[in-house]
Formats: structure tokens, C-alpha cells, sequence
DNA sequence: ACTAAATGTAAAGTTTATTTTACATATTTT
DNA sequence: AAAATATGTAAAATAAACTTTACATTTAGT
């Protein structure tokens, strides 16, 4: 009955399609530190929905251009 | 130049189109405890991205239809 | 009015996101 | 090839999300 989830990320494309931003300017641009960009762009882990907001407005995209949810199936 | 950001939802209206759904319910469906339910929808924080994502497809509508994200203005 | 179900508050504990620092490797520029 | 810039890894520390438990209040049903 669980769900099992995955959420992937374009945010490396995203960076590139945006002039080259590089992850130190996507990091101040969102407000935080490289070293979480470098995490969130790797999927080690799932940001704050707070962070997924400002990551999207950073490349002025939805918020479901950056993130993608897919669910994977039934447990 | 940093943001002023504020994160709303509709969680509770669209309990209630969902059939009056219920908090307890809800947080079956989306795999937390009915304290999460209760602190998000009262936006006392905000969730992780995971678990918004959840909740959006507990109501089977998009991230961006429960949840609201206003710039507030700059710093 | 009584009972049950739904919602709310609070606080301690656990887990996960985020920061900071420091260093290693890769890529670009000159 | 040297220097500078960008990316990566790691680990300890802090902050924030989430759980669990327990109880209080409000709302709905009989």
C-alpha cells in the first residue's frame, strides 16, 4: 500500500541552458552554501521544499521544471 | 539582494474537496505522522520536497497547486 | 447532554538537511 | 605547463524536519 518514490533533478542541465551558471552562483543565488547544491545537483538528498522554490526561481523555472517526482510503484 | 520568500498552502481546502479528508487520513496516504500534517498545513515549517511531493499526490494534483511560493521583495 | 471523532498544543527524541572547513581532482585560461 | 576556476569528497557541527506520546479542545452524531 506504501508507495515507493523517486526524485530525480535537471538542475546540472538547467545550469548549463543558463549561461553556465556555475554551482557557487546557483548556491548564492538560492541563498546557500555550495556544498548543498553540489548534494541536491547529486541526489544524495532531497532538499527543503523551501529550497526547491528558490533553486527553481534561480533559473526563473516551475518548481516541476527542476524536480521530477516519479512514483515507482507499490511496495 | 538576498529574497524575502513565504511558502502558503491549500492543504486544508483541498482536504475538504478531497471528500473532507482527514488529517489522520491524510498522513496515511502520505506516509507521515498526523503531527507533520497538522505543523505543515498550519505552516509552522515547511515540508521536505519528498513529502510535499507526497502530499500533492495524496490529492492526486501538482506540487505547485498546494503549495504557494511569494517573493516578498529584496532584502 | 453524551459520546466519539477530529483537531490542536507541547515537549523530548531521532533523523535528515544544511553549514563550515579543508583538501583533492578536474577543467579552462593564459 | 602554470595558474586560476570549477567541481568533488569527507567529516564534524548545527539547524530543521519528523516522530512519538500524551493530553486538551473543538466539532459532529445520537
Amino acid at each position: 500500500m506504501a508507495k515507493n518514490f523517486e526524485i530525480s533533478n535537471n538542475i546540472r542541465r538547467l545550469r548549463f541552458f543558463a549561461n553556465a551558471m556555475t554551482q557557487q552562483e546557483l548556491a548564492e543565488k538560492a541563498g546557500v552554501s555550495r556544498q548543498t547544491i553540489i548534494a541536491v545537483e547529486a541526489g544524495k538528498y532531497s532538499p527543503s521544499l523551501e529550497l526547491a522554490f528558490r533553486i527553481a526561481d534561480a533559473f526563473g523555472v516551475k518548481i516541476g521544471e527542476v524536480f521530477d517526482y516519479q512514483v515507482k510503484g507499490d511496495s
